[in-house]
RNA sequence: GGGCGCGUAGCUCAGGGGUCAGAGCGCUUCCUUGACACGGAAGAGGUCCGAGGUUCAAGUCCUCGCGCGCCCA
């Protein structure tokens, strides 16, 4: 027998046994593992999924990342429960399909390009559009995406051959598509309105994509002197520099500081323009001095306000923010804090302005650039939210649609039962360009293609729209266009709606609404039924993970250092109904010894397994023994306990049962049994039972945990007795009610407590683990018998020589020290002083607690209220209790009095 | 201003009226025993944020307060 050169014939058979276990190594090398496994299921096309009517559909598409994105914690815990649903849904025979795609994020993409320009001194205008959208694809199909192959480290099973960008030909003629019926629903209109307007990026945002901050500013009292030479009226503004556009100033109508002035005029101090003083009720009396300077062109309410009193628009500002042509000489392209400081240095000087107050206020940002952003009046196009909104709260409403954890539906009905027109069009380059052309005679035509001449006019000089649509009004489609809409394919047949979303809270109204929205619209059916909204990733400290903040932590360098299964576990199991969850690479650390007790536990029933069968089911129950209907027991609790879980998106209790069945039951206590049944069977055939059990109790716990844990799990699997080829198709634990023994159960709970009784007096004593002590144990009938049971346990695990198990009657012996355990006297044969000592102190904790608990029960028994308001099995339960607790302080009296004093 | 959530062991979190004071990590002591020291055994450790209230019974339900986080306007 030779083996890499070395001869081993002359060795014995247990050294032989060794050198066979050696050549499983005793850590679990993850990256090895991860990398192969997942090369053979891609090759083995084990993620694509094609319809097939003989089996159920399940599908999830994933919330699609911005084609600039690059894996960060957030990613790999969403991505993780995804995979983890994927996986169950296809090991329980569903027909599981998840979608994977990019998206071609408009605005997050302009400002990558916006900044690799700069670099060349550039701006995208300089380009001008063809060219720059040249650049930008050539930038996209050589560093855009970087995030899928990311996934693919995480050992995310999604279909990659139908891997969809949201600007793919196929999925930018669905945009068309759902543009041009609602343009011909009427559902989509143009306007001249105010939006939000970004200067820097130079194109209109949606509400929704403003974020505002707490910025400390000025606020500037200044001086409206009276038309009529009478002192006017003081105004507060945070915005000076828009004084060049006042049209008004403006009360309260209630206001009594200002009522003799409501129609009286007044003169815009520097600019000289006359303007009315009028009352309106939106008018806050409390801010300022309760005069406000009215600037329909820089101010949505001003705007409302000046619209209802036929006030004229002027705007001051060119797009970049400059200040325009009203600024005259002095004022002229200078941007809007330069213009502010120069205007109130001018009002300072005039003596206009009265005072100077820091205030503290929310300013509008832009989401992306982080940009202040204008309200702006421009041309833009819009989507009438209301019509497209009513029945995605009724789908909500009934239950089509469910939200987990369930209180996250409040926050979607809220803001669709507030819900305002969507500013959809962008002036941007990069995207879905609008399908409309405009004739000279003022003719507006959408289709998917130029006309080739206007139908009004005949004319042949049609021009498109020059702006894109806002990137969520795609992605709104992605559950549909994904598969094939608007043709009628049967991809779209078979899995639309699909059954899970899972993504996470901030993208509720601008992703999850939208396309609960357009799937009812364009499909008549909810897109998905469940959506699960995955907690936040902090750091340790609660902050919010982030790269500019130094905070962020890189997924796949935890995956370097442990393995993405461990990543994921260490994720998965922070899942609580909670909003956040915080993170730290302890965690994984952690999850890492877990993956490696799996492994070592593995290595040690394979050492053991020999040349057994692969049974597909535990053996006969008739021939197990005790501790393996014990584990099989278990193990069915743990199954329909994961399983239950599972389907209620409980992801943490999922961890720690599984978690709780590998360490604590299967390797502390079943391994440990088991290895006595192996050392000296107690009949010939149970070796091969116990070694069967083993295997099967592992390798189906293997299938509860490889949604979780992939690659380990198909690992060890595959070493183990198994049946089919990859352990994500192996067939979900499901029905194992039948495998609860509840016998099993309790009397497996009784020989543990005793096994820790007697470790625990052993420690008092100050027993060194080699040391052997002769113990006799007193119980009654039942419990004896379970002891005579289980007694190749108790004296293996206890180190225990000559155990005895007698029944309660028998005489006790004399000396040695006593201890209780349930119904189970403990004797042990120890005979010192300091043993006795030790003893005395265990005896005095434990009737201290009797005594406590007793009072506390006895207090309560004495209550009238209690024995007759309470339930009947409540107030018997205690009594129960009593009794037992005080026959248990006798014994203990007993025990103490025997040691003497 | 409105809404949602969270304050339980040193840390991260379970427990949502009655053996209920829990888990993991950390800590202490002992142990390299034929799966595993990325391990095993035995321990210590908590006015369940505060104040009222409801109840026979309150981490658990209600009210108010304090502290923190998020969202909307």
């Amino acid at each position: 027998m030779r083996r890499g050169g070395v001869v081993f014939a002359a060795r014995s058979l247990r050294s032989l046994r060794r050198a066979g276990v050696t050549e499983i190594p005793s850590t679990y090398e993850p990256a090895r593992v991860e990398a192969q496994r997942y090369a053979e299921w891609l090759a083995h096309g084990e993620f694509h999924a094609v319809p097939d009517p003989a089996r159920r559909p399940y599908a999830i598409m994933m919330p699609l990342p911005n084609v600039t994105g690059e894996l960060h914690m957030g990613h790999a815990l969403n991505n993780s429960l995804q995979d983890c649903l994927i996986r169950w849904s296809r090991m329980r025979g569903y027909n599981a399909l998840w979608q994977p795609g990019l998206d071609h994020a408009s605005i997050a993409v302009h400002v990558v390009m916006d900044r690799r320009l700069a670099q060349r001194g550039l701006t995208r205008f300089d380009l001008g559009r063809e060219r720059f959208l040249e650049e930008t694809w050539k930038w996209k199909e050589q560093i855009g995406g970087t995030i899928l192959g990311q996934l693919r480290r995480l050992g995310c099973s999604c279909d990659w051959e139908r891997t969809t960008f949201t600007m793919d030909p196929g999925y930018a003629e669905a945009v068309q598509e759902a543009f041009i019926r609602l343009f011909r629903k009427g559902w989509i209109y143009k306007g001249k309105r105010m939006i939000n307007w970004c200067p820097k990026d130079q194109t209109s945002i949606a509400d929704l994509e403003v974020e505002y901050v707490e910025t400390p500013g000025v606020l500037y009292f200044v001086r409206y002197p009276g038309e009529d030479g009478g002192e006017g009226v003081v105004v507060a503004t945070q915005r000076p520099e828009t004084i060049l556009a006042d049209v008004a100033v403006a009360v309260h109508p209630e206001d009594e500081r200002y009522r003799r002035l409501v129609g009286t005029q007044v003169r815009v101090p520097i600019v000289g323009r006359v303007v009315p003083v009028i009352a309106d009720r939106r008018v806050e009396r409390g801010f300022g001095t309760g005069a406000v300077k009215i600037t329909p062109g820089h101010d949505p309410l001003d705007n409302e306000i000046g619209a209802d009193h036929g006030l004229p628009v002027l705007v001051c500002l060119d797009p970049q923010a400059r200040i325009n042509d009203l600024g005259g000489e002095r004022y002229r392209g200078m941007d809007r804090e330069a213009g502010r400081k120069a205007i109130a240095d001018d009002l300072r000087a005039a003596g206009a302005l009265v005072r100077e107050e820091a205030y503290t206020t929310n300013i509008g940002r832009c989401d992306r650039c982080k940009t202040v952003i204008e309200p702006y009046i421009s041309d833009q196009w819009f989507c009438r939210m209301q019509d497209l909104a009513r029945p995605a709260i009724q789908a909500v409403r009934d239950g089509r649609v469910r939200f987990h954890p369930e209180r996250w539906t409040n926050v979607y009905m809220d803001w669709m039962e507030r819900i305002r027109d969507w500013n959809i069009s962008r002036q941007l380059w990069w995207g879905h360009r609008i399908p409309v052309w405009y004739c000279p005679c003022g003719e507006m035509v959408a289709g998917k293609a130029a006309p080739e001449t206007c139908p009004r006019c005949g004319g042949a000089a049609l021009t498109q729209d020059p702006d894109v649509l806002d990137t969520w009004f795609s992605s709104a489609l992605w559950p549909f266009a994904t598969l094939g809409w608007p043709r009628e394919t049967e991809d779209l047949r078979y899995f639309y709606p699909t059954s899970a979303l899972v993504t996470a809270r901030d993208i509720i109204f601008l992703w999850v609404a939208r396309m609960v929205m357009f799937g009812l619209e364009f499909r008549g059916e909810v897109p998905f039924r469940d959506v699960y909204i995955n907690p936040t990733v902090l750091n340790i400290e609660g902050r919010r993970m982030s790269k500019t903040m130094g905070t962020g932590m890189d997924p796949l360098l935890l995956v370097d250092r442990y393995g993405a299964d461990s990543l994921r576990f260490a994720l998965i199991n922070r899942c609580t109904g909670e909003q956040d969850l915080r993170f730290s690479e302890k965690m994984v650390e952690d999850t890492r010894n877990f993956a490696n007790k799996i492994w070592n536990a593995a290595r040690f029933v394979r050492m053991n397994l020999d040349q057994a069968p692969a049974p597909a089911t535990p053996p006969a129950r008739s021939a197990l023994g005790l501790a393996d209907r014990w584990i099989v027991s278990r193990f069915a609790r743990c199954a329909l306990e994961v399983t239950h879980s599972l389907e209620r998106f409980e992801f943490r209790e999922v961890c720690q049962r599984l978690y709780d069945f590998v360490w604590s039951e299967f390797c502390d206590w079943y391994v440990e049994m088991a290895k006595q049944d192996l050392r000296e069977p107690p009949a010939p055939a149970h070796a091969a039972v116990t070694r069967a059990t083993l295997g099967w109790t592992l390798a189906e716990a293997m299938k509860l945990l490889h949604p979780i844990m992939p690659s380990l799990t198909e690992e060890i699997w595959q070493a183990l007795p198994h049946e089919g080829r990859t352990i994500m198709r192996a067939p979900w634990p499901d029905g194992m009610e039948r495998w609860i023994d509840a016998e099993a159960e309790s009397q497996i709970t009784l020989v543990i407590d005793v096994i820790r009784a007697i470790r625990g007096m052993r420690a008092d004593l100050g027993l060194a683990p080699g040391e052997t002590v002769k113990v006799e144990l007193f119980a009654p009938e039942r419990p004896q018998a379970t002891l005579e049971e289980a007694e190749r346990y108790i004296a293996s695990l206890t180190r225990t020589f000559g155990l005895a198990i007698h029944p309660e009657t028998a005489p006790r012996p004399r000396g040695g020290l006593s201890s209780l355990c349930g119904p189970v006297e403990i004797t042990m044969a120890v005979d010192s002083r300091e043993a006795a000592q030790a003893m005395r102190a265990r005896l005095q904790k434990q009737l201290a607690a009797v005594t406590r608990d007793l009072a506390t029960l006895e207090g309560r028994l004495r209550t009238a209220e209690f024995i007759e308001k309470a339930p009947a099995e409540v107030v018997a339960a205690d009594r129960r209790r009593r009794e037992e607790l005080s026959t248990r302080r006798a014994t203990l009296e007993r025990y103490m009095g025997g040691l003497g004093s």
